[in-house]
DNA sequence: ATGTGATTTGTACTATCGTACAAAAGATCA
DNA sequence: TGATCTTTTGTACGATAGTACAAATCACAT
């Protein structure tokens, strides 16, 4: 069913300002902020560099667009998940449901973008290692609720574990999802060629795996300061 | 005890090339590479724009030096370390060694620069992020020996559990230090102060911890497609 | 068909980028 | 001291950056 557009959602090709978000945001993950101009952009999206001037004023504001564009869609998402993982009644399963409604919605599309929420999760990763200023403001106050949420989550299904503990652990969680995404061909590469970097369904079933086994490590006694723990010598 | 410097290692004021390579260190670290120019670099060290094109003919000549400096030394500290983590009896502990001999000399320096370990891997995190090509080279033909290196050792530690399976979780062990480094705040933010995510030490017991955790998680079973783990609905 | 508002195009402006290069200044040693 | 080499400075050049803006073009209601 073919549905002629009301009237404002169509320019004269077929969404030129879908195109120049969609571009940019496969630029913006692969290579970084600065590294992408105006015109680069533009020139993916077949359009006109004043095109994107027109649609987003500034470079900054096509960022912000993006980051609104799915912010919501993936937070609802994983609110969504988290509830229903909340609902398990085993622990271990879920602790494990819990991690899943993290990873999935970063993996799968939070949106009707295809393939979107990867390449999303992947800008995100980038714009967090350059020290995007636009991309710091709006990820403090869109996903540190999520975050929290999650992690008040995990820690009842662990009680026995610091909270501080959780905080580090569900950090390097997120560590191991972005940088699983931004570099998926180190682990082909590694792993020479038995493993498909760029599985997603594959990468996500190893990080749920790994990630539960962490948040299950006995906790850091951080009140004996005395090393318990067995010290190697440098010198060989 | 002053020593005259012998020749050729000393410039008009104390070691000029030596101050530029700690500010392009420092900035590209912060700021990604492309957001930083080679007139911030300058100004950053006390020097004239001019000087940094003696000194490094190019930007990336500049790169190229940096990991110069670093990587040598980085790997021949984890060498010494993996050397001897392999001689723990132990399994328990020589894993745990094996895992720290990997994550110390990306924190401490590898070399005698101050706080240098950090920065550098620091700087590698964000290079990686923006898939920049000449740190892409570099790393490749120096870090992936090492990495081997590192995959086999645990792998001997952990017969039962698949090389891929220990691919990757080394990976997310690479992704959890690297972006431990890049955003320390965000631990602080999220643990509501009762963490210090720019801590080293307590970061490497908390990563060490967790990854050997991970490490010792069951192996994914890889040869059963039929899902037999708890599938969480979307709905509410 | 025609007028109207939305969109695209083409171009231009200023700022800043990486880099080159000649001149100045310092260091070294006969 | 003067000759020579190394390092620093100052300036300039072409390329490209982000953005602005007027003209051209399109979609569509009348």
């Amino acid at each position: 069913m073919v549905r002629k557009p009301t009237s404002k959602e169509s320019a004269r090709k077929p969404n030129m300002r879908e195109a120049i978000l969609a571009a940019a945001e496969e630029l913006f993950a692969t290579n970084g902020f600065n590294a992408v101009s105006v015109r680069d952009i533009a020139q993916a999206a077949g359009a006109n560099p004043g095109s994107v001037t027109y649609h987003f004023k500034t470079k900054d504001g096509l960022l912000l667009e993006i980051y609104r564009r799915h912010c919501g869609p993936m937070n609802l998402r994983r609110s969504e998940l988290l509830a229903a993982a909340k609902r398990v009644r085993d622990l271990q399963d879920r602790l494990e449901a819990i991690v899943r409604a993290y990873v999935v919605p970063a993996f799968t599309s939070g949106s009707d973008l295809a393939g979107g929420g990867a390449r999303f999760t992947r800008l995100r990763a980038v714009m967090s290692a350059e020290g995007n200023e636009v991309a710091r403001k709006i990820i403090a106050q869109t996903f540190d609720d999520t975050s929290h949420a999650f992690i008040d989550a995990i820690h009842e299904s662990l009680p026995h574990i610091p909270r501080t503990d959780i905080v580090w652990r569900s950090h390097f969680l997120l560590g191991a999802l972005y940088y699983s995404l931004v570099t998926p061909d180190r682990v082909s590469r590694l792993s020479r060629g038995e493993a498909d970097g760029s599985d997603a369904a594959g990468a996500i079933e190893q990080l749920v795996q790994a990630t539960v086994a962490a948040f299950q490590a006995p906790a850091l006694d951080q009140a004996a300061p005395t090393r318990r723990r067995p010290v190697v010598s440098s010198k060989t």
